[in-house]
DNA sequence: TTAGGGTTAGAG
DNA sequence: CTCTAACCCTAA
């Protein structure tokens, strides 16, 4: 852009390109097709459009547009990394070097190789915003000096009242000038000379008319006769009574002579089957592709996407595409497609987005270019379940049945192309979906990229990603169960996906342009202003209150403020380095436990066998290391403390370990500690427990706990938990230790509310447990005897002269420990002061 | 919540 | 070992 040789043509390409490649939902091969159409050397692509395009092929080489995690798990060789300095284009060159990149795919095995998806997300966190943006920005707010007049040749623009639904009419019918609606804070930017091209524009919260698409969304380049043919698309488009708010809409017109155009005017349709639900729905997402050849043959795609459409059920959700034309190549959909998928299967989302400001999206793409496309549609519906219909040769069809429950998933193909591969893929993995339920790939794998679409639904594996999307981030420590580390990859992708989603459902909530809340200092929430938190993150445009927050504010060490979403985002980054840190300590203590069971305790080990706990307990080893990730890190939390302390060479009272264990847990995050007591009380908890501290005994305590002969098949405990290895009495113990050495600490000071915090859960368990089979041959742990000062002598007399009344025998103890309790001691009980004022009394016979 | 009998740790 | 203060348990 700063290229001197470039015109101010050239820098309308620059432009378009550097903004299109933001999208992850646009396809690479279309970036490419553009700056092969752009009369600028791509060598001469300014540095931020280079960097742009670079990081949007990093993203579909690694499969983070199109949602395809690398579901490989991630053991073996460790990843190469890359520097968050270094630059999209660098690390792009250097993969390219050393793998054997097809068509911006890779193998598995080369994908595996690169730890990129932390950089990947942070090269697009930090991404600046591009000139297009800029220059928008300036123009909504007047400070541009050509604003007026850019603005004017945008053309006017209406907001219909009736539904709010915005339209934007364009002076310039017959200008090339692509456009996208606005609203009217935000009056988008176009080309500023009448060019060829067309420049893609977000519209945060353009509502459009669903005939208005027709009228003035549709790419200018079509001719009449075109018109006529895609009534059906129209009629659907009028049917389907416009499309939801909060829609992005994303308008590209592309224009390349292309003598491979087949000359055929007919277009070809692709339409979602899914009844009138769909037509009324006016929450649809809805995808538009136009091509349109210098053959004058004009193709027009649709890709509706009516995601979190509320179908009888209420939560269904609705997934289209259509195309029309003849194609040849998967295009702007399929990673769009892949997205909306995936939001399919978020009930939350699909609530959120039925209401009409959800994050759907518009993509137009007026494409007068031999075109690629992919033609895919989805209809999901709850329960899960798809049936395909038919295939009829060419025209590939593919439709769901719509059954009172199915998960619908339907593509429907018209015209002569190239895409019966995809039809075919595509079927295909309906019938796959159609077995599981649950997930969904569309893969083209014949020319150009091919493209993923899977829809995570509720069952299987991706359940908890699926979850995870459902609950955002309330779900995190279900998430956590997931074993595979790149479901974080995946997910801070997510985060920044739903956070674009966001604010752009703020902004049609609102009425309210981004720029308002950044730069006039609006919260997103409320839009009001007033004292507000400012996300430290770059690129952030988050202003919140901290009010609106919902939750208490997070600031790093410095001091800084981070939103919810660069928080979790950050936290993700986090998790995964303490992840890794923690595999290859738990590979070293598993290695270490290994190691020492072989050689020692051989004695131990037999008494263990006896009890057949042994092998549970090594069970419960083994299991906590193989499942550490599926507790959230718990098992290594206890490992780990183990480890110490074997680090420490100290001896290891069980008791201790297992009190340790609970305190250390209850400092962890709290979501794993949600994961942890948030199962079921009872037959859970008692499951922890005997997991938890059978670990430890396994490890630990063999020779102490498990001689034990109160852990033995005759003790009646055992039916309460599987020869728990502790006992009442051991439970006592830990309490009392943790008592004593509290007590002791705070020089016989015995503090009721540190007992309570000190005190772990556990032992509050096992004081409750101990209930169920007290008996009488287990003594009870006493309290750390806590002699009476003088003072509290003084004012327990106090006391019984002032509350105890002539006429009651009873003395208010309780009173008089409340009237007192400046002065006694907070472990001090009524029952310690009726003891004392017994034992008083006994000295001083006068007192009654 | 209180009273009263019983138990226990620890000082002498 | 005895004594006693402090603590525990149970019934009302």
């Amino acid at each position: 852009m700063g290229d001197p040789s470039s015109s101010a043509s050239s820098l309308e390409w620059l432009w378009t390109i550097e903004y299109l490649a933001r999208f992850r939902q646009l396809d690479p091969s279309i970036l490419h097709h553009l700056i092969d159409a752009a009369p600028v050397l791509s060598e001469h692509l300014g540095k931020s459009t280079r960097e742009m395009v670079s990081l949007r092929c990093l993203e579909q080489l690694f499969g983070i547009g199109n949602g395809v995690p690398n579901d490989v798990p991630s053991v073996g060789e460790p990843k190469r990394t890359f520097d968050f300095s270094g630059t999209c284009e660098d690390a792009l060159k250097s993969i390219l070097k050393e793998t054997s990149v097809s068509d911006l795919r890779m193998t598995r095995s080369d994908v595996l190789r690169w730890d990129i998806h932390p950089f990947i997300t942070h090269k697009r966190a930090c991404m600046p915003k591009c000139a297009l943006e800029k220059l928008k920005d300036e123009i909504s707010k007047g400070t541009h000096p050509n604003a007026a007049a850019l603005t004017e040749l945008i053309g006017v623009v209406h907001k219909n009242d009736e539904n709010g639904k915005i339209t934007v009419d364009s002076g310039h019918h017959n200008a090339v000038t692509g456009r996208i609606d606005s609203d009217e804070t935000d009056a988008q930017v176009m080309a500023p000379e009448e060019s060829t091209n067309s420049l893609p524009l977000e519209n945060k919260n353009g509502m459009v008319g669903g005939d208005s698409h027709h009228r003035n969304l549709l790419p200018l380049k079509r001719n009449k006769s075109s018109l006529d043919n895609e009534n059906p698309a129209g009629e659907h488009q009028e049917d389907q009574g416009g499309v939801g708010n909060g829609d992005l809409l994303l308008n590209v017109k592309r224009v390349k002579s292309n003598t491979m155009c087949i000359s055929n005017s007919t277009e070809r349709s692709f339409i979602l089957q899914n009844g009138k639900r769909l037509v009324e729905d006016s929450s649809e997402k809805l995808v538009r592709v136009k091509e349109k050849g210098s053959c004058q043959m004009e193709r027009e795609s649709q890709i509706r996407l009516a995601e979190c459409k509320s179908l009888e059920n209420g939560h269904d959700n609705f997934v289209a595409t259509k195309e029309l034309g003849n194609s040849h190549n998967v295009g702007v959909s399929a990673d769009f497609l892949n997205n909306q998928c995936e939001n399919a299967g978020n009930a939350n989302r699909m609530q959120s987005d039925r209401s009409g400001d959800g994050p759907s999206q518009h993509i137009l793409v007026d494409e007068v270019h031999e075109a690629e496309h992919i033609l895919v549609g989805v209809k999901e519906r709850g329960s899960c379940q798809m049936q395909r219909e038919s295939q009829i040769g060419e025209l590939a069809e593919c439709r769901s049945l719509e059954n009172g429950h199915d998960k619908f998933v339907a593509t429907k193909e018209l015209g002569d192309s190239h895409n019966a591969g995809v039809n075919a893929d595509f079927q295909h993995n309906q019938s796959e979906s159609a077995g599981d339920a649950n997930k969904m790939q569309s893969d083209r794998s014949g020319d150009g990229p091919s493209h993923h679409i899977s829809v995570d639904s509720l069952s299987g594996l991706h359940r908890d990603a699926a979850v995870e999307k459902l609950g955002g981030m309330e779900h995190l420590c279900q998430e956590d169960t997931s074993s595979d580390g790149d479901e974080y990859h995946l997910r801070k992708v997510d985060v920044a996906m739903e956070k674009s989603h966001f604010l752009s459902s703020q902004c049609t909530l609102n009425h309210v342009s981004p720029t308002n809340w950044t730069e006039l200092h609006l919260c997103v929430k409320c839009s009001k202003d007033g004292q507000l938190l400012v996300c430290n993150a770059v690129g952030c445009p988050l202003v919140v209150h901290k009010e609106c927050l919902g939750s208490l504010p997070r600031f790093d060490e410095e001091g800084n403020f981070y939103c919810p979403f660069c928080s979790y985002s950050l936290a993700i980054s986090e998790y995964m380095e303490a992840k890794k840190k923690a595999s290859l300590a738990r590979r070293e203590l598993s290695a270490f436990i290994h190691k020492q069971t072989e050689s020692s305790h051989s004695k131990e080990h037999n008494n263990l066998n006896q009890d057949g706990d042994e092998d549970d307990m090594s069970g419960n080893v083994r299991e906590s290391e193989s499942n550490q990730t599926n507790n959230g890190g718990y098992a290594f939390e206890v490992n780990s403390q183990l480890e110490k302390r074997r680090g420490d060479k100290q001896p290891v009272e069980p008791t201790v370990s297992c009190s340790d264990i609970k305190l250390i847990n209850q400092e962890e995050d709290p979501d794993v500690t949600h994961a942890i007591t948030n199962v079921s009380t009872g037959e859970k908890e008692r499951e922890e427990m005997a997991s938890e501290c059978l670990t430890v005994g396994g490890l630990e305590r063999q020779d102490q706990t498990f001689a034990n002969p109160k852990c033995n098949g005759d003790n009646p405990m055992r039916k309460d938990s599987e020869c728990f290895p502790l006992n009442g009495k051991q439970a006592g113990v830990i309490e009392k230790n943790v008592l004593e050495q509290q007590s002791s600490d705070q020089e016989n000071i015995s503090d009721e509310g540190n007992k309570e915090n000190l005190v772990s859960n556990y032992s509050i368990r096992f004081q409750r447990r101990e209930k169920q089979y007290l008996s009488p041959a287990i003594p009870q742990l006493r309290r750390k005897k806590v002699h009476w000062t003088t003072e509290e002598e003084e004012m327990l007399k106090e006391g019984v002269q002032k509350f105890s009344n002539v006429g009651e025998r009873a003395i208010p103890w309780k009173k008089i420990l409340e009237y007192g309790s400046s002065v006694f001691l907070n472990g001090r009980t009524t029952v310690d002061l009726k003891d004392k004022w017994r034992n008083i009394c006994k000295g001083s016979p006068k007192c009654k």
